[in-house]
DNA sequence: CGCCATACTGTATATAATCACAGTTTACGG
DNA sequence: CCGTAAACTGTGATTATATACAGTATGGCG
């Protein structure tokens, strides 16, 4: 965690034991009248503070919005990334969507994410639509192994294959195309490889 | 905790789930979206029911105010079971192999326990063999669904069609023969029905 | 010195959210 | 057959809450 003022580190930790103490996260008022500040705009500017630094998320138009993202909260949880923008960081802080209670060290090597599968793409190696797939966070691959890749904004889950500067990307399911990537011409970004998987909903 | 009604069990484990993962606890109104109300006033007496039977505290005048007082069981994991020995129930301390950090709520409704699945049998639903499945021990199945059976000493994945006293326990693998079991004839043991899959190791 | 970040005060407003009131339907026990 | 509880629909008022905007003061840094 990014280097908190000893102001910020107050604040946070009241924010803690709130909502250890409560069951639920503050209000922007709770906290003025907890730290003595008249004015609420006090608490806001040190919410954002403390979102800037990442040891919490805001969840715009939320009340109680306030998600704590380092220890005492979510301990051996691993988040779930949703919908991922362009350019951004898979693992950016507004693409978390939820934690779930689960031990990354379940997996091997170890999980750093889950995300959630779109399409069938993948079902022909029991990989469901909706299914929640381990990531381990990597750039180093080998041929035949699933992973996450990234070529401008879409974000895919394929097996993948090497030759010098081509790239297959060969769904399980015949009913989609193998995509071949030239690496000299299309930018590919290898965003990690499959370590598990997580069915938790499923339609019938 | 006194008795809740099924559907109160269920709210009530979805509050905890939501809280598990969102970090705070939900709004009247992400209630209604996710149980499929069209009335706020439907989460409202739910929770009011819930309050009265002492699972949940409501702080009023408070948004979100929502305090979870007794948390459904908790033990740090789900069970892994192992060989299944004859006759002893599913469950029995000598079954368990492990326990997996995973939480239970994960599931709807809540896995008991999990079970390492053997074979190929259903390899078309998207179940591998080595797949660990989370199962919600209940012996209330209706037809199309996957469950865990016995039939004496063998343990068996597959999805279940009753008509009358016949049963089908259909594999989805057209390798694999359907069972079909007179019910007159021989005993039938629902152990369990699927919740949920996890799959952490898997040969390349 | 000017620039920026931290740490606030004070006011205002749109909206998020609770919660009351008035009904309907289904099921179950006396 | 009546009463009661569970499980809802639908509307609307009130208040709780987030958050924008406009300031002030202080201290560190190049």
């Amino acid at each position: 965690m990014e280097s908190l003022t000893p102001r910020q580190k107050e604040i946070f930790e009241w924010i803690c034991q709130y909502k250890q103490t409560q069951g639920l996260p503050p209000t922007r008022m709770a906290l003025c009248t907890a730290m003595g500040f008249h004015s609420p705009n006090a608490a806001e500017s040190h919410l954002r503070a403390l979102a800037r630094k990442g040891v919490i998320e805001l969840l715009p138009g939320a009340s109680r919005g306030i998600r704590i993202l380092t220890q005492p909260d979510h301990p051996e949880g691993l988040p779930l990334i949703g919908r991922v923008a362009a350019g951004d960081p898979i693992l950016a802080q507004q693409h978390i969507e939820s934690y779930y209670p689960i031990g990354a060290e379940l997996f091997h090597p170890r999980a750093h994410y889950l995300l959630r599968v779109q399409g069938d793409s993948m079902s022909h190696a029991g990989i469901l639509s909706d299914d929640l797939l381990a990531v381990h966070q990597t750039t180093n691959v080998s041929n035949g192994q699933i992973v996450v890749a990234r070529i401008h904004e879409e974000v895919t889950v394929k097996r993948y294959f090497r030759h010098l500067n081509q790239v297959e990307l060969r769904p399980e399911n015949p009913a989609f195309p193998i995509m071949t990537i030239d690496l000299t011409q299309t930018p590919l970004h290898i965003e990690g490889r499959m370590v598990g998987l997580i069915r938790s909903s499923w339609h019938s």
